[in-house]
DNA sequence: GCGATCCG
DNA sequence: CGGATCGC
């Protein structure tokens, strides 16, 4: 499934931005819960970064 | 430190 | 191949 809800996030460039991640997996250690984490691009310097998503973003591609 | 992911 | 992501 193609990533297509924006996620407030915050840059590295440090501003506060609704951007569409690349990707969303959840990264979990065995038996505890752990997080959704986004992979996006900072459309200011290009740069890719990774960012926790909320729980409910579903995971894409 | 663990977990998945992939850019640098 | 390491960094960085988060919370436990």
């Amino acid at each position: 499934m193609p990533c297509t809800e924006k996620v407030k996030v915050k840059t590295p460039s440090g501003r506060e931005l609704e951007l569409v991640p690349v990707k969303v997996w959840q990264l979990n250690p065995r038996g505890r819960k752990g997080v959704k984490v986004g992979l996006f691009q900072d459309p200011e310097s290009g740069r890719y970064f990774r960012t926790k998503v909320p729980e409910n973003y579903p995971l894409c591609s």
